[in-house]
DNA sequence: GCTTCATTTTAGAATTATTCTAAATTATGT
DNA sequence: ACATAATTTAGAATAATTCTAAAATGAAGC
């Protein structure tokens, strides 16, 4: 196994991203990073974390997404207009987006090989490569 | 001779893409049929056609710019969760987007090859492979 | 265990982009 | 020109996200 998902204790994932452990953040994480990839919005994610005991406010959410996202825990998506999923597979990967139903799913990084990439423009450095491939139901 | 890309009258345009030609959706034609790739945003391009005489809704270029769209004479691109933009550029392509200026700029589709595409599941077609390479300021 | 101070969380207000609504305008067919 | 259907419009409504300032919590020292 190349990547290592994240697993342990959440806890310790938030000490190692330099991310003080409160109660909120241990139980968002403990939701985000059991080791599973995941494409949820806030509004997803906080209903999820509603369901558990634990209360956490909507804002806290964005808030905490965001953290997790600056510390690189978490990766954003941008498919749809009003549609920003938050990846857990912060792996090199790609993604299918299925317009008829709103779903995301991962495409491993070696079932895409991208050639002939364009040199990177002077002063700027590559961050990284989304490549998504969008499907619409067939016609029959 | 004039652009080699969309060509002819703005009418001309809408009529062939079965669009009636009304005053307001030729105005924005003419706008942005030019003959040069363009990356606007709706309010970009309301800003843009107030600047000429022609007086348009915002509404009205919402749905007109939905109309063009689904009319395949512009794309939707995806880039950031404040940032729709709408592409003049229809032909297979790709895109540069600097984070650093929020500036989105066209790559030729044979610039990038992509093999080993995976099969599109069952029951979906194919609807358009969009690649973002996301640039930020170099480190130094 | 308490006190202090910085950090975090919170509810609700504010903001922003977009969509909706229903009335007014404009275009088309006769 | 007349009737009818399509389009445009201003403003209200919606939805996701961000902001605000006050309250709660956490860490560090006594």
């Amino acid at each position: 196994m190349k990547a290592k998902k994240q697993h342990g204790h959440p806890e310790a994932i938030l000490q190692a991203a330099g991310i003080r452990p409160t109660r909120q953040r241990t139980a968002l994480a403990a939701l985000l990073f059991d080791g599973c990839d995941k494409h949820m919005t806030a509004e997803q994610i906080h209903a999820a974390v509603r369901k558990t005991k634990a209360r956490v406010a909507l804002a806290t959410v964005y808030n905490t997404l965001h953290q997790f996202t600056a510390a690189g825990l978490l990766h954003e998506v941008m498919i749809d207009s009003n549609r920003v999923y938050f990846d857990t597979n912060i792996g090199n990967h790609h993604h299918f987006f299925d317009e008829a139903t709103g779903e995301l799913h991962d495409i491993p990084a070696d079932n895409i090989h991208i050639a002939r990439l364009p040199k990177t423009p002077p002063g700027r450095k590559l961050d990284r490569v989304d490549v998504i491939i969008r499907l619409r139901a067939a016609a029959r």
